[in-house]
RNA sequence: GGAGAGGUGGCUGAGUGGUUGAAAGCGCUCCCCUGCUAAGGGAGUAAGGGUUAAUAGCCCUUCGAGGGUUCGAAUCCCUCCCUCUCCGCCA
C-alpha cells in the first residue's frame, strides 16, 4: 500500500509513477472521494464529541439525583443523526480502501519503462553457457530416458502440471533443498523457518497477493477458507505482521524451504512441456525486514546471496532487472536471475528479488522502533527465491548432461548424494 | 469431537455500565542523590486519525473481530476467530 497521505498530498507525482506500469491511477476520483470522506469524517467526529459530552453530563446529572429525561430526549435523537452519518462515512472509506489495495507499489528510478519481459535489462552475466558436442536434450527427455521423471504418472493422480520424481532423481532435488539452506544458515546470516503452508486471507492481503490477485490462488472450502502458499514470502513476511521489532534486532534474515502452489490462471499454453511451470513446486525462498534506509542495499546483498547457489552450482545465469511492464504488484524494484538451460537454448528465471519498500509492512502493520523518532515506523521488506529447486534441478539436468544421457553431479552437491557418483539409467 | 478458562498498552497484569485510555509492576527515557559496575528518590512513557503553520492545543477511534442492547460498553447480549488446561482421537 501506498502512504495514504502522501497519495492525498502528491497525487500527480504518483499517478505519473504508476503511468510507468501503464497502471492508471485516477487522482481526481481519488481527491474527490477523499475531500468527501474528510467531510464526513469532520461531521462524524463532531457529532460522536457531543454524544460524548452528552452521555458524560447525562452521568453526572444522575449522580446528583436530576431530573434526566430532557436530556435523554435529546441524545436519542443525536444518535439517530449519528448513525445515519457514521453509514455514509463507512461507505466512503470503504471505497477509498479498495482503491488504495489496488494501486501497486511506485517504481525505483532504475526501473527502465517497459511492456514486458522483452524490455527487462540485463545487468550482469556470470560463466559460459556450456558446449556440447552432441545435440543436448531437455530435461524431459533426459527424465524419461532415466525413467525418473514422470509425467505421465503425475496427470492420472493430479492432472496436468505435476510432476512425479524416482530415485536419484529426487534425491538430486531433496539435496538442493538441503544445500541452499545450509549455505543461506550458515554463510549468510538467514534463520531457518518452518512455516504453514495454508495462511488466511489476512496474510495474503499483507503481502499483496489479495484482494488482486484471487485468481492466482489455491484455496479451500471451508468458512473461512485457508489458501495454499503461492511462495514461502506469504507467511514468512507475515512473522513481522502486527509487531514493532526493535531497532536492535534488525535486520532480520529468514530462510524458508517450502512448496509453492499456483494455479497458473491464464497461463494457458505457456511452458506446458515438462517441469517449469507446475501447481506444486519447491522453492528455498529469503526474506528481509530491514530498516527504511538500507533496503536498497539489501536488496543488492539479497540477490547476491541468490546468485552465491548458481554460482556454487556452476550454473550459468545472468542478472536482469525488470522493466515497468514485468515488475510485480507490490515491488519497487526486481532482480530476476535467469539460468542457462540448454534445452531451451535461452535463459530463464530461477529467481525473483525484490524490494517492497514499506508497501507490505503498511499492509501488515509491521513496524520497528526508529531510535531518532522514538515513534514506531513501517519497515521494509525484501525477499527472493535463493533458489527455485525444481528449476534448479532442471537446469542441473541439462548443463551437466552427458552424451550417453546420464547427468554428472555438481561437485557441491556430492555429500549430499550419498553413494552416487552421477545419475545414469 | 467433549468440558472448562481466557484474549486489556513494548511486556506482565488489575478492572463487571458513567471523568478508566485504562490501577500496579516490569522495561525504557530524563532529572536528583550517591566519589566508583550497587542502591535510593522524582517525573515522563500506547497507537492510529481529524483539525492546524505546528512533533502546541482541541477532538475522534482503538481493551481479539464483527454485530446488538444503552443517553453512555473494556465491562451486558449474540456470532465468529484465537490461546491455554483436562478428556477423547490421531501422524
Amino acid at each position: 500500500m501506498i502512504d495514504p497521505k502522501s497519495l492525498r498530498t502528491s497525487a500527480k507525482e504518483i499517478a505519473a509513477n504508476l503511468a510507468r506500469r501503464n497502471f492508471e491511477f485516477d487522482a481526481e476520483s481519488y481527491n474527490v472521494l477523499e475531500s468527501e470522506r474528510k467531510t464526513l469524517q469532520v461531521d462524524v467526529e463532531k457529532l460522536r464529541a457531543e454524544r460524548n459530552a452528552g452521555a458524560k453530563a447525562i452521568g453526572r446529572a444522575k449522580a446528583q439525583g436530576d431530573d434526566i429525561a430532557p436530556m435523554l430526549a435529546a441524545a436519542e435523537d443525536l444518535g439517530g443523526k449519528l448513525g445515519d452519518a457514521e453509514a455514509k462515512l463507512q461507505s466512503v472509506q470503504a471505497m477509498i480502501t479498495d482503491i488504495e489495495l489496488g494501486l501497486p507499489n511506485l517504481l525505483h528510478e532504475d526501473v527502465p519503462v517497459g511492456l514486458d519481459e522483452g524490455d527487462n535489462e540485463e545487468c550482469k552475466q556470470w560463466g559460459e553457457p556450456p558446449q556440447f558436442d552432441f545435440i543436448p536434450k531437455d530435461h524431459v527427455d533426459l527424465g524419461e530416458h532415466l525413467e525418473m521423471l514422470d509425467f505421465d504418472s503425475a496427470a492420472k493422480i493430479s492432472g496436468s502440471r505435476f510432476s512425479v520424481m524416482r530415485g536419484p532423481l529426487a534425491r538430486l532435488h531433496r539435496a538442493l533443498i538441503q544445500f541452499m539452506l545450509d549455505i543461506h544458515t550458515t554463510e549468510h546470516g538467514y534463520l531457518e523457518t518452518y512455516v504453514p503452508y495454508l495462511v488466511n486471507s489476512d496474510a495474503l492481503v499483507g503481502t499483496g497477493q489479495l484482494p488482486k490477485f484471487e485468481n492466482d490462488q489455491f484455496k479451500t472450502t471451508g468458512d473461512p477458507p485457508f489458501y495454499l502458499i503461492p511462495t514461502a514470502e506469504v507467511p514468512v513476511t507475515n512473522l513481522v505482521r502486527e509487531n514493532i521489532t526493535e531497532a536492535s534486532e534488525l535486520p532480520l534474515r529468514y530462510v524458508a524451504h517450502t512448496p509453492c502452489f499456483r494455479s497458473e490462471a491464464g497461463s494457458y499454453g505457456k511452458d506446458t512441456r515438462g517441469m517449469i511451470r507446475q501447481h506444486q513446486f519447491e522453492k528455498v525462498e529469503l526474506v528481509q525486514m530491514v530498516e527504511p534506509d538500507k533496503s536498497s542495499d539489501a536488496l543488492e546483498e539479497l540477490t547476491g546471496h541468490a546468485e552465491v547457489i548458481l554460482e556454487r552450482l556452476g550454473l550459468p545465469y545472468r542478472r536482469v532487472i525488470l522493466c515497468s511492464g514485468d515488475v510485480g504488484f507490490g515491488s519497487h524494484k526486481t532482480y530476476d536471475l535467469e539460468v542457462w538451460l540448454p534445452g531451451q537454448n535461452a535463459y530463464r528465471e530461477i529467481s525473483s528479488c525484490s524490494n517492497y519498500l514499506d508497501f507490505q509492512a503498511r499492509r501488515m502493520q509491521a513496524r520497528w522502533r526508529n531510535p531518532e523518532t522514538g515513534n514506531p515506523e513501517f519497515l521494509h521488506t525484501l525477499n527472493g527465491s535463493g533458489v527455485a529447486a525444481g528449476r534448479a534441478l532442471i537446469a542441473i539436468m541439462e548443463n551437466y548432461q552427458m552424451s550417453d544421457g546420464s547427468i554428472s553431479i555438481p561437485s557441491v552437491l556430492k555429500p549430499y548424494m550419498g553413494d552416487f557418483k552421477k545419475i545414469s539409467k
